[in-house]
RNA sequence: GCUCCGAUAGUGUAGUCCGGCCAAUCAUAUUGCCCUCUCACGGCAAUGACCAGGGUUCGAAUCCCUGUCGGAGCACCA
């Protein structure tokens, strides 16, 4: 099986789609991958040079690896040696029409005078489009069909192209006839030994097209499926690479990996695994209709996956201060995880006074518990030890809620889908290292970006709650 | 205009090829209860679907026709 990336950007999530089912299928039946990039126009899809390795490295996080990667700007003399065997098995034809021309005729269901050329006129002419002796739009090579198929969209199409615009890839710059996509991919995929296809309903008639050819070489097609787009919800931003690029452009995002893009390095920084990513794309099946994904199925596996291992801590977002009164123990001792308790528990200094989450602040005379503290009774705007055992909490009378120390407490920015957020952590916080995973309890979890202390903002990623 | 394709609960999916075991599977979502020093995890329960109409048949989600809705192609893009 293949992937055919046009490499013009990093990944965004509905990319992932093609890696994670024919990898997993690779896996599951011992089969065989390669990523394949069809870069073969240098122009209006021109090639981001750093796509490529952006790309591989989408890929390695999903958790693949191809068993090989090809560009087509590699393989042009490849494709131009098939164009040779086709033009003198009559199969193409070199034609100067105008697109308009070419279309008017092709709907009304009449050849072009060019379709009766003999061969070695053909081939003379392909010869000097492979030589660039023509400007662009001045010659092309079209497959010989059938120019009065019943679907207009068969008849005569085009397989070569002039380009006046050098290949961005230093390798591939002196060229300037380029195949089109179903060309190329119809030969790659016969030469490299393809035996499945999964492509977008938008290539539907790519098979019917390229059976053409096919049919002249005396070859057979691979077994080919469609799927319909996928659609995610959770996103504002609407998810293509050249709208993802253009508002990075803008600065209206921050990068590819800018938690609000939906972009697979965005969901790697903030914590999400690649195998959650496959998990969700490979239920979604193949199916020729159009999909939603909905994140939350990313996340509830994302979930299963990182929750027994993730350590607990506490954050507090837009804080109010409340004042503590009753002489409370001075140092809390939550657990880091509340089914290991053989991990160990957490030191957090406690001070005078705690902040709040705004809608935890309890009414006059209210019992709330702070967690991993105690009970608390708020009178005059103070919050009053009350020494009570957790009996009162299990009686249900008391709410349970998380708290930070309002003197010793860290700063926290926490980037979110719908923007940051800031609020102070626990001091254990600023000490966590980059990359690692925590759950604020209440809030959700999250993936630690850059470590910073009492004054400098630790950055957090928030995954999902 | 021409040509293709699709339609099962909020979402995704199984079943459709080879009609009966489907008063329709599983997951997720939502809600409620239990557990719990988290609204996490875990447990239990509830909610919720075969696009419509005809036909074939003893019997249709499944086969046929029509309609409706949705998607895609008819590029010197991929």
């Amino acid at each position: 099986m293949r992937c055919a990336p046009n490499p013009n950007g990093p990944w965004h999530v509905g990319h992932a789609r093609m890696p994670a089912v024919i990898g997993t299928y690779r896996d599951r039946y011992d089969g065989w991958f390669c990523v394949r990039f069809d870069d073969t126009d240098p122009e209006t899809k021109r090639p981001d040079l750093e796509a490529y390795d952006a790309i591989l490295e989408d890929l390695e996080f999903l958790g693949f690896e191809p068993n090989e990667v090809f560009r087509a700007s590699d393989r042009l003399e490849t494709y131009y040696d098939y164009a040779r065997e086709l033009i003198e098995v009559g199969g193409a034809y070199t034609c100067s029409c105008t697109g308009e021309e070419f279309s008017e005729l092709k709907n009304a269901g009449e050849p072009c005078p060019h379709r009766d050329k003999d061969t070695d006129t053909v081939l003379a002419e392909f010869e000097d489009m492979v030589a660039g002796e023509y400007e662009s739009g001045e010659m092309v090579l079209r497959v010989k069909t059938d120019i009065e198929h019943k679907n207009p969209a068969l008849r005569d199409w085009v397989a070569f192209r002039m380009i006046d615009t050098p290949h961005p890839r230093e390798e591939a710059s002196e060229f300037r006839c380029w195949p089109m996509l179903d060309f190329q991919s119809g030969i790659d995929d016969h030469l490299i030994g393809i035996t499945h296809i999964i492509r977008g309903i938008d290539l539907q008639d790519s098979a019917k097209r390229q059976q053409f050819v096919y049919d002249y070489f005396d070859w057979e097609y691979p077994e080919v499926v469609h799927w319909g787009h996928v659609q995610i919800d959770a996103y504002d931003v609407k998810m293509s690479t050249s709208t993802i690029s253009e508002r990075i452009e803008a600065g209206e995002l921050d990068g590819w990996d800018d938690p609000r893009a939906p972009t697979l390095q965005s969901l790697r920084r903030r914590g999400i695994r690649g195998e959650a990513i496959v998990d969700a794309m490979v239920g979604l099946g193949t199916s020729t209709s159009d999909v939603d994904l909905a994140m939350s199925s990313i996340y509830a596996t994302n979930r299963e996956l990182i929750d027994d291992e993730t350590d607990r801590r506490f954050l507090v977002r837009d804080g109010n201060q409340v004042p503590l009164g009753g002489s409370p123990p001075a140092e809390a001792n939550p657990p880091l995880h509340p089914d290991h308790e053989d991990r160990g528990v957490r030191e957090i200094p406690v001070g005078d006074s705690v902040l709040l989450e705004p809608a935890d602040l309890p009414g006059r005379e209210e019992r709330i518990w702070l967690k991993g503290l105690g009970c608390f009774q708020f009178t005059r705007d103070t919050l009053q030890y009350t020494g009570e055992e957790i009996d009162v909490v299990r009686e249900g009378d008391v709410d349970v809620v998380h708290w930070v120390p309002a003197r010793e407490s860290v700063p926290v920015r926490m980037r979110t889908i719908e923007g940051d957020v800031t609020g102070r952590a626990e001091p254990g916080v600023a000490e966590l290292e980059a990359d690692e995973m925590v759950q604020f309890e209440r809030v959700g979890f999250v993936r630690i970006d850059r470590s910073g202390d009492e004054d400098e903002e630790t950055v957090v990623y928030y995954a999902h709650d």
